[in-house]
DNA sequence: CCCATAATTAACCAAATGGTGATTTGCGCT
DNA sequence: AGCGCAAATCACCATTTGGTTAATTATGGG
């Protein structure tokens, strides 16, 4: 096995361990000698292979903006769908959003790492909240940048503020319980949000009239709805 | 003056300019040597004052979640209009938000100080929604748990994720026009939830709640519980 | 005016931190 | 076998950290 002195495999080694460091404490509290310990390797190699803290941060930055721009190129334009999928996108990857909460309260507004590959990545998205307006797929009425940032809102807020979702519903919003709930509550907000009344202006309107109703799947299958 | 030598005002000095810096910093990340340039004051009286920086953080929690209870105490019922509420509220509090953030990031999913404060503070708003909800003001379908959790997410989330925020939209959450489109949404978005199919009921039943200022107390234990 | 006491300060400390220089160890090659 | 070189280790550093010991200064009461 080449798995002794193959500086490869460290490197793998301690971008896991250091992505599990800094998901737990931050930048500022991740300690190199804990990411070192956790990868079983020595601390000094950490610095032999990135040259500094700084920079095994960014090269992590870097690998998770990279996933989740092909996962959002993937996403469904149906909305009930696109609200489900994040949902169990976010479940599944909390450690992905204390990433993105660390950096944005210790970093501050401005991105220090792919600024460019992230806004390539919204747009992406909010091109598709675009052309489902103009095709009538969702309602004419708001704004796409507050409806998109609503959207997120919703499914990502359990995971950013567990203490407050777990006060709320009284469970833990990692149990299957609260995911069931959730998903729920995401179809009965989808269906508010997409059915009633968006033909011509945002006016209320009082013909609730049900729609075809998305079929979503629970499992995560790539879901492909492409374009 | 009475400000030289006055021990009451050092505590209120560094009060203020460790909620800055908690604010900027997080707990962990926070210096008490910053705290005590902020405040103009010797560093040593951080902990003659409070005994230790944890100390002084708990200290600050619980004046912020008095203060944070105080609101949601005197908030309005109407859906639209709370929308509206919080949302001007987070805009003037990031700061809140922040602490709160980091909380939730640095501390875990348990609160570390007032619990049960807290839950207190949340059953307020859900009984109120509940009540909403009976009385035909709100749709009676969605969980109020899951509906809580989305009202407060859609507002919260562009002072959460500012950086999302300004990527979506173009510019900064804390923009006047960002604060102009918001409200535009949330008009939208209230409109849309509370309107179609049901009946109105208007019954402006307020009922005051007498509520018991708890005292507080540096040595607050953090109510373990295995989990 | 004096003195006990409380508020304030200065100097200091042990532990921990990110980071390095020097050294050893093992693999691949001839 | 022996050599070159990269991978891995070890011991060490300068700095920063929360926290403390002990000295100093003001204040209010007698």
């Amino acid at each position: 096995m080449g798995a002794v002195r193959d500086l490869e495999r460290t490197k793998e080694k301690i971008l896991r361990a250091a992505l599990s460091e800094f998901c737990a404490k931050g930048f500022a509290g991740a300690r190199t000698a804990a990411i070192a310990r956790r990868a079983g390797v020595n601390k000094r190699m950490i610095f032999y292979c990135f040259g500094s803290k700084e920079n095994l941060y960014r090269e992590i930055l870097w690998r998770k903006i990279g996933e989740s721009m092909r996962f959002f190129e993937s996403e469904p334009t149906e909305l009930v769908a696109a609200l489900i999928r994040w949902a169990q996108k976010w479940r599944q990857e909390v450690n992905w959003i204390r990433l993105w909460e660390w950096e944005a309260l210790e970093r501050g507004v401005r991105p220090v790492v792919a600024e460019e590959a992230r806004r390539e990545c919204v747009k992406v998205v909010l091109e598709k909240l675009r052309r489902a307006q103009e095709e009538g797929r969702i309602p004419q009425g708001p704004d796409v940048d507050q409806l998109f940032l609503a959207l997120v809102a919703v499914t990502v807020f359990p995971y950013t503020y567990p203490q407050l979702a777990r006060l709320a519903s009284g469970i833990s919003p990692m149990s299957e319980e609260f995911a069931t709930r959730q998903m729920k509550f995401l179809h009965w907000l989808g269906e508010r949000l997409t059915c009633a009344g968006f033909e011509k202006t945002a006016e209320p309107n009082r013909t609730a009239k049900p729609q075809r109703r998305s079929e979503v799947d629970h499992t995560d299958k790539p879901a492909q709805s492409p374009v």
